[in-house]
DNA sequence: ATTGGCACTCAAGCAGGTTGAGTGCTAACA
DNA sequence: TGTTAGCACTCAACCTGCTTGAGTGCCAAT
């Protein structure tokens, strides 16, 4: 067992690390943070610390860096999170003001966590669930082209534009809308594909066409709900931080262009007592991402997550001050959408 | 004047340099390109080449490395642009294939072409000009929420949602759409402050905050339109090109951030005799993006471009292909939008 | 105008020496 | 038993001097 100064000269080790990009010395260690004791006894600790596999020295003669059980064990005994500045503050507050639509909550959200954190950003559309559909709209947009809307019951909307290619009847639209929300209007979206199953048999021969695009389209636009999407943001950040991820960066880029790979990750990613979860290093098992860390948090319903949202950075990372910028975001999101 | 062979010399060396990232030398560049002359012809070339301050070598006894004039001289020149592969044919003729909103429209292109060129690639959102208002619809999403959307003649949609925080009537909504399509239909987008202003007036003192508030969201929409916006895709670019950049790209970064420099950047940059324009290192007037070169083509009307798509990245670019993948995109752009 | 030849330059790479931040160990101490 | 001072040891980083070779510029000959 590690004595409760061992574990200080860890987060001692761990923080210096973080902002010195350097390896951290017994000296250069008392110099920093005043330890009582002298520079021998910390190299006495940094001897236990390294037995237990937490830190670890590049060579000989240099100071020692953090491993990935020694980051894992500064995070799980971290008690104290960074406080947002007032800036941040009034920015998540400016964000909660205008309350708009999913796109754009998530799309600001995103953006201002990458900002705060200076990492990549990341959020997941929400799955619906037992989400219902509140209406469908049909709204002619010019001639030919008429825009459906799909809106569930929470706060939700899904719209897509349809080139019919024929001349529109406003009419009939008004009519294929009426009928369209006398069927599906309050069903759960999981029951629409049932529910519209030889709806367009009912139209006269030449509409059937028409009719069957824009049931498709519907379709299409449950379907874009429960297969889920990834937002990004702040992927510019990683040329900054470059060289924290050793040397060769293209699979971590790969992983980002293919969002299935992440998603799949953080969807497995259990949440731990603080609502947020981690995987630090090589304790996720994406290859090209054994040099970073992934961190997310749930968001929507406490006791049942609708998404996650969260960041991908080096595992040089400023854990404290990311895990309180992730709960931040996460809580906001919570208020904005999980009602 | 420079010769002929002087100027393939010269074109030889952007090539190579493109490709190699290494100054490049007499003796490589006859092992390459086959000209037809000894080593030390081509070195008087050279000289002659540096002396018109086109190629410049990084120290005496390196090969020589093409100047912002040598790139703008070779691009001048460029006579045959790289075709693009069946392979990204087709990618394009599929994003044609689904024609979507606006959004959709601008997102998938700006990807495909920072796909296309391993660039940072961006899009103007179009400016509306002469478009005129085509409808404005009131669509309610939740008991005490509503859409205003914003449809304009040429197949621009807005929507924001507004949280009334009371009970909506829908019948009021009804008959408040109506009001006000009667009032802005079918005028263009530059009057709708001018029609609408006391519009509030005409109703019962206590619908007037809700109409207020409706109001001048639809004046934020108008606005949101004569106030560009930039599309950015592939930003993580920066990261795999970072080292030509030279050295510090917070700078660069920090441009990319604050997109209102870009945009006007992009927007006074003239097109030249394809369409396309092109601002090579020193040639902008940004201080940081000295290494970088910034393409853009407009696209919309042939006459009268709405607006601008393009791409940035270092000076040392593959200027063939990207501009040949710009112009692409551009055309598909005013094929898609222009109408 | 082109070429072969030659002297010259200088970054890059290698070998050897020095430095200093860092370690581990041990013996003394409280 | 935990802490400390002292000391020998290690080794990356840095410097220095040397060699190499890719590259240049110039000139006289074709």
């Amino acid at each position: 067992m590690i004595s409760e100064r061992s574990f200080e000269v860890l987060r001692a080790i761990v923080q210096d690390y973080v902002s010195t990009r350097e390896p951290v010395g017994s000296k250069a260690l008392l110099e920093r943070h005043g330890f009582g004791v002298s520079s021998a006894t910390i190299r006495n600790d940094m001897s236990i610390l390294e037995e237990e596999g937490l830190i670890h020295a590049p060579h000989t003669s240099a100071g020692r860096v953090p491993t990935d059980s020694g980051y894992r064990l500064f995070v799980d005994r971290l008690n104290d999170l960074k406080q947002l500045s007032t800036a941040e503050r009034h920015a998540m507050e400016t964000l909660l003001e205008s309350s708009v639509d999913l796109d754009e909550v998530l799309g600001r959200s995103v953006r201002l966590l990458s900002q705060l954190t200076n990492q990549v950003a990341m959020v997941q559309y929400p799955t619906l669930g037992k989400a219902r559909v509140r209406s469908v709209e049909l709204v002619a947009v010019s001639d030919t082209r008429v825009m459906l809307m799909l809106v569930s019951d929470n706060n939700r909307i899904q719209q897509h534009v349809v080139d019919s290619g024929e001349e529109l009847d406003i009419d009939f639209l008004v009519q294929l809308r009426g009928k369209l929300n006398d069927l599906i209007a309050g069903a759960p979206l999981a029951d629409v594909a049932k529910l519209t199953g030889g709806f367009e048999q009912g139209f006269a021969p030449s509409q059937r066409n028409f009719v069957g695009a824009i049931v498709a389209i519907l379709l299409d636009q449950v379907d874009a709900n429960r297969q889920d999407k990834l937002l990004l943001a702040g992927t510019a950040n990683l040329a900054r931080s470059e060289g924290d991820f050793g040397g060769d960066i293209t699979p971590l880029l790969d992983a980002i262009e293919e969002q299935v790979v992440l998603l799949r990750l953080i969807s497995e990613m259990e949440a731990d007592q603080n609502g947020v979860s981690l995987l630090i290093g090589s304790e996720n098992s994406i290859i090209g991402l054994s040099q970073a860390s992934v961190l997310v948090s749930g968001y929507g319903n406490a006791t049942e997550p609708l998404a996650k949202v969260g960041l991908l950075g080096p595992t040089r990372m400023d854990y404290s001050t990311n895990i309180s910028a992730v709960r931040a975001i996460a809580r906001y999101l919570s208020k904005s959408l999980g009602a």
